[in-house]
DNA sequence: TAATGCATGTAAGACGTTACATGATTGT
DNA sequence: ACAATCATGTAACGTCTTACATGCATTA
């Protein structure tokens, strides 16, 4: 009966991998950095932190700091950590990529800390794998049902076309990459 | 006081556009039909559909067809018309490329049936004028912040790069077919 | 008669949005 | 004295997910 987690919840406890933090740290961090597209808003932050304590994957101690309203930080708990690598590890699903490419990217851009380089390199594979396979369905979709559609339309089911063969490249780019920083690795 | 639409709320709204349908029509659309990437479950199409027609923007009939269960059949009411083009015609944003791409490329799919190629060709350079800003401060943002993040870290943001870059060439060549379906009807 | 497909719905619960509330400190 | 920034929270509301319930018709 593991208890389920929100995608929010899962990217704040990538977010606390990299360092403890307070809840007003990972709000700034939504409002400044581009992708992670979260909401920023107090309302969605601070009860999925509490959400994430009673369920025993973060631990919140007050900071009393340089003498401003006292900060709850946060860090991780061994339950925590796993439940992070189990998020990480989950396979790399034909729904993954059809409906949620984004948090894919997300949910890789925590790997190496949290998984390491094997893992990453593993996710790519899987994602390139389903890929490959996704793509040509989804062209022969357009072929099929582009005539006929408005052109906006079609010019819309195009965009998604398009969108997974770039994702498709990157990962092309990305193994490449994790294969050249191995062999500076080991010369 | 409009009474605010969900994305779910506007995409039927844009479907029924298309031809009356009944609930069970628009899950099979949602089941089937890659992109258009909305849950088929009953459970948010029902009540969606009820909202729209509280609110005016739909009609139901009962369809007593070739003997099967009854089907409700939706259709827009002219204020659901209105609706449908006050939705379709919203300027496009910084953060509708930054945080929701997708929902407005699905925008785009209903415009040549309700605003006509004028509307669609009016979002396509709005889209290009925000992504042309947009682009060059996320390449900046990447090579600011790059080195020190983790590589699967800085390989996520350059997804994000690519993913925008790859909007913005479709929207190129969604222009130039445009201006030649134009060519081809005013020869 | 049992399964499958057509077709509509409800109930409980989780989650996010928006808006509001509070409190302390620093700078003007 | 006031505004801005740091910092945490709650309440109301709308919506989505998941799971269940129902009923008719066709086919195996």
């Amino acid at each position: 009966m593991t208890e389920r987690i929100a995608l929010l919840g899962h990217v704040l406890l990538g977010l606390l991998q990299q360092g403890p933090a307070a809840g007003y740290d990972l709000r700034k961090l939504f409002a400044t950095t581009p992708l992670m597209t979260f909401s920023d808003s107090p309302g969605a932050i601070y009860p999925a932190l509490r959400r994430l304590e009673r369920q025993g994957f973060i631990k919140g101690a007050v900071e009393q700091g340089s003498g401003l309203r006292q900060r709850r930080v946060f860090r991780l708990t061994r339950a925590g950590v796993r439940e992070l690598k189990r998020w990480l590890t989950l396979p790399v699903t034909r729904d993954d990529i059809v409906h949620r490419p984004d948090q894919l990217v997300a949910r890789f851009g925590f790997m190496d800390d949290a998984v390491g380089p094997a893992g990453s390199v593993r996710l790519l594979q899987q994602l390139q794998r389903e890929l490959t396979s996704y793509l040509p369905e989804l062209r022969d979709y357009a072929e099929r049902n582009g005539p006929g559609m408005p052109l906006s339309a079609r010019l819309a089911l195009d965009s998604g076309v398009r969108s997974h063969e770039a994702l498709l490249e990157w990962s092309r780019a990305a193994l490449a990459t994790y294969r050249k920083a191995r062999k500076e690795d080991t010369p």
